[in-house]
DNA sequence: GGTTTTCTCAACCGAATGGTTGAATACAGG
DNA sequence: CCTGTATTCAACCATTCGGTTGAGAAAACC
């Protein structure tokens, strides 16, 4: 339903229902009803999760006869993880050259916007005129 | 509004226009018009935005004059990736665990009484000897 | 003081979300 | 075959969400 991939995963976890599942499929697998039952919402419901769950790539759902075993797939959490640490590193790498930079300069500020280059994906050109 | 901060940060990258916004804060920061430029939304729309974005922590706005430039706060992201990796290593030692037990026993404990029941998606060897 | 710029608030709209109940499907077993 | 169990599908409902337009609010500039 949701576009990207990423969407997707952080919108699934974005749930504290959905969370305390994977905490708990972390444990192990389970089935449909397993997972359902401390909750006090319908199974129906559970199951609309896990199908978010899945669709994101965060559960895997195999047949084993009627019940449905529901399995953690952690690998998409890499997705996230490598997203959020690019921008956390990239503000905190900023955060440091702008330490520097105050701390190079006692006056005399207001002159020199920094000297970085034109960053990747950037699509947006500030044409200040 | 009031959901538990897991939950609003998770919320408030589901989005990818808010995660556009994240990516170009970490470079600098920029006032609502300058962030709302690239888009083909109203300046409206970019300032909800913001505000999701504030409510989670994930940026501050400091009154500077009639403008409000816009700062990322980098802090939030540890939230999710303590929770991330807290139950992606679980998974995975779980993982290891299953392994090693699996390792240790030849014989497979589930044996089928009845024949295969020609689903796919079977993931479990039955190394029919 | 009046105007312009920047930004937010309020009301509204359509689509998505999270929940419900009720019916359907699929399989195990008497 | 019939029944019970596990799960999903379908329809519905209330709330939230992302977007709009239109009207303020606050500061800078004339």
């Amino acid at each position: 339903m949701a576009a990207d991939p990423l969407s997707r995963v952080f919108s699934a976890l974005a749930d504290p229902t959905r969370r305390d599942m994977v905490a708990r499929l972390a444990v192990g697998d389970a089935t449909v009803n397993e997972l359902a039952e401390p909750y006090d919402v319908t199974v129906q419901a559970v199951s609309k999760h896990l199908k978010v769950l899945a669709d994101a790539g965060l559960v895997s759902r195999t047949r084993e006869a009627q019940r449905r075993p529901v399995h953690l797939e952690a690998e998409v959490f890499d997705l996230m993880t490598k997203w959020i640490e690019r921008y956390r590193r990239q503000a905190e790498e900023r955060y440091r050259r702008l330490d520097d930079l105050l701390r190079s300069m006692p006056n005399d500020i207001t002159s020199t916007p920094s000297p970085q280059p034109a960053q990747t994906g950037e699509r947006h050109e500030h044409h200040h005129a």
